[in-house]
DNA sequence: AGGGGTAGAAGAACCGTTTCTCCATGAGAC
DNA sequence: GTCTCATGGAGAAACGGTTCTTCTACCCCT
């Protein structure tokens, strides 16, 4: 084993593998000690700008990279932020079906790079072993369902989370959403101003807050105005379902003139349906439905879309988690309100803080009756105006 | 600081805030040692099963975890695989605007997660720090660009690369992409049979391999069947200059009678262009671009697609990196072909091993003139055959 | 009875940092 | 001259697991 063959500190120079260099490799060839060499590079301790260049020099010269794992382990911060999306059905996540998940996780990421985290993405049904394997230091979770265990066991050990939607019951360190009820009101006023009598409303099956925030709206404005309800639900994951659930609100005796449609594919689905039934729009149904899709500026009438503004939504959440992850030391109480004062669960008193933001109506032809095209004229050649 | 009063082993009792469980909490608990508690935990070590299951038993009451960092530490395997996009301008990276990312990204997080591997979203031109500061067991690379420093950066330093793509300059550990000369082809001859006489295409200006390999087969096939070539190329990730790329492209002397367009909203972009100059289609125009959008089975008409099958290359190209990650001992040679033969850079020897998959070609009424409405209109607009 | 094999479990090194503590040294104050 | 204090830097203890090695019985065989 040629013992005593030792080169920098401890490692038995048996088998040595080209491996990546070490903060002890950069100690010796700088002829410091690794405690100098650490603070050096991290701009720490008491240290002449001349040692510290000198060490950066040598470090780069043997292309050290500091072990993450190390790092993680010593000071407890891993630099990792858990992205959880609820998931339905078969397919770990939905993703792509709604253009705001990709939106809001696409700002997510971006918000949580420059300030020098990353995104670990998590199905909030995965196996336990993965979770539980992955030094997270906070979580994101995007519309958890009331008393999600999963949320639950991370609050309980620490982690902080902010949670995209308001939670039932499950406790968060705080949350972001939109204003739902206001948007809806917004958009049936909007609605009732462009002439519709009977505003019919598609929506979903499952309990997750939009939905029935959103819903509820709806029955309210129903009741205020006097208006009977018209809707019709259908599991919002489910695509196939969607199509169908329009076309049977178009069939229905008591026919709306207008309707919002709370999912993204409903805006298509509708318009097909009123296709079907010979209903033109915006003439004999005013269209509206909730989406993050730009395709809807190119159909046939353009339709009035509602942006929830997920890029927004992304950024402060992931901004106020950092704001926890960094501000509070996370569970024991200790260290708390050095730097902020108790905003964040000072010992889980009260509710946690939660910030409403405003969506944005996005108004096309489907939802103006006073649109200048009024008859059904066939396409303009570009040589007409 | 009442000295002696050590509990579990050597974690003074000073300040004992209520951490999490450790594993000699564990041990202490259940009357054993450590690596016992490790071995029973783990499956490893000779331990009868009545020990095993008691260890387990007292480590759940407890509520035991183990940090994911120390164990990253000694073993040298974090579970966390890096997500690469390309990235365009200012924004971290693209994800919404081509779905096929969403989708891909999807597919891989799946794949990992059922191997117990969790996926980080890391732009390729994110902060520095922030890629050395994760400790990650591999990376996947979506279509990186020639010479690539990042992924040689990567490759250099021992971790696995696969991409998704042909790459250019770069080494990689292994890549996958489409066949995409032949979904070129295939679609030429699919509208060369449907009574194309002169095939246009909307390409991009970018330089990475799809866009490349698609052109490079459009031009061949010109040349070959001795059409002149009719394309215009735009910026793609930026989603305004399509729209005029498709304008310019119909309104050419030359206009051609359909086109082929390599992006996701080439589609309604085309659609739009060609109502705007009065072409119906398929009547006038025959249509056909790349996309997974499925909005393209519901327009007027619907429009043909081209899918890259995102999903199966996500779900691939992740196989592959787990496969690279786990049979081989990544860059020294030590390990090297236990279990596996020299598939994967043995020594970096000869090429990387690449897999072509195909894609899938959805045909819909505006590739098909033989569509029953075709009886109206007059068939061919630039003058007579 | 002695020796070898094995089951069960403990000891301790090690992974690569950060950071707390402490030690020289030299300059200025008295 | 000694005391203090600041400066520059080294030593070594964590951090919390995994794993290689060793140790002790105990049983079986001859």
């Amino acid at each position: 084993m040629t013992a005593a063959a030792n080169q920098s500190g401890r490692r038995p120079t048996t088998s040595r593998r080209l491996e990546r260099a070490g903060i002890r490799d950069v100690a010796a060839a700088a002829g410091v000690s690794i405690t100098t060499v650490s603070d050096a590079l991290n701009g720490k301790g008491r240290l002449p700008e001349e040692t510290r260049s000198r060490v950066r020099e040598v470090a780069e010269r043997l292309g050290y990279r500091p072990s993450a794992a190390a790092r993680t382990l010593r000071t407890g911060r891993s630099g990792l932020i858990g992205l959880t999306v609820t998931t339905y059905g078969e397919e770990p996540f939905t993703f792509t079906e709604f253009a705001y998940f990709a939106e809001m996780a696409r700002a997510a990421t971006s918000a949580a790079l420059s300030r020098g985290y990353a995104l670990v993405v998590l199905p909030a049904s995965s196996r336990h072993d993965v979770w539980g394997n992955i030094a997270l230091d906070g979580t994101v979770v995007i519309d958890p369902p009331d008393q999600d265990p999963l949320v639950s066991e991370l609050y309980r050990s620490g982690v902080p989370v902010v949670s995209d939607g308001k939670p039932g019951n499950c406790p968060v360190t705080a949350w972001v959403d939109n204003d739902h009820e206001a948007a809806v009101l917004n958009i049936l006023d909007h609605l009732s101003e462009a002439g519709a009598r009977r505003i019919g409303l598609l929506t979903g099956t499952s309990t997750d807050t939009y939905t029935r925030l959103s819903t509820e709206a709806y029955l309210d404005w129903c009741r205020r105005v006097g208006q009977e309800p018209v809707y019709e639900t259908y599991p919002a994951h489910d695509p196939a379902a969607g199509a169908v659930a329009a076309d049977r609100l178009l069939a229905r005796p008591d026919r709306p003139d207008a309707v919002y449609g709370l999912f993204d594919p409903n805006g298509t689905d509708l318009l097909a349906a009123a296709r079907r039934y010979g209903m033109r729009v915006p003439d004999d149904l005013l269209l509206v439905c909730c989406s993050e899709s730009d395709v809807y500026a190119g159909t046939e009438p353009p339709i009035t879309t509602l942006s929830l503004k997920p890029r927004r939504i992304g950024t402060t959440v992931v901004n106020l988690l950092i704001d926890a992850i960094e501000g509070v030391d996370s569970g024991t109480g200790v260290d708390v309100g050095r730097l902020f004062p108790p905003r964040f669960r000072t010992a889980s008193a009260g509710p946690p803080p939660g910030t409403l933001m405003p969506t944005e109506l996005i108004v096309r032809a489907s939802s103006q009756r006073r649109s200048p095209r009024t008859t059904v004229s066939p396409p303009r050649l570009p040589g007409e105006v």
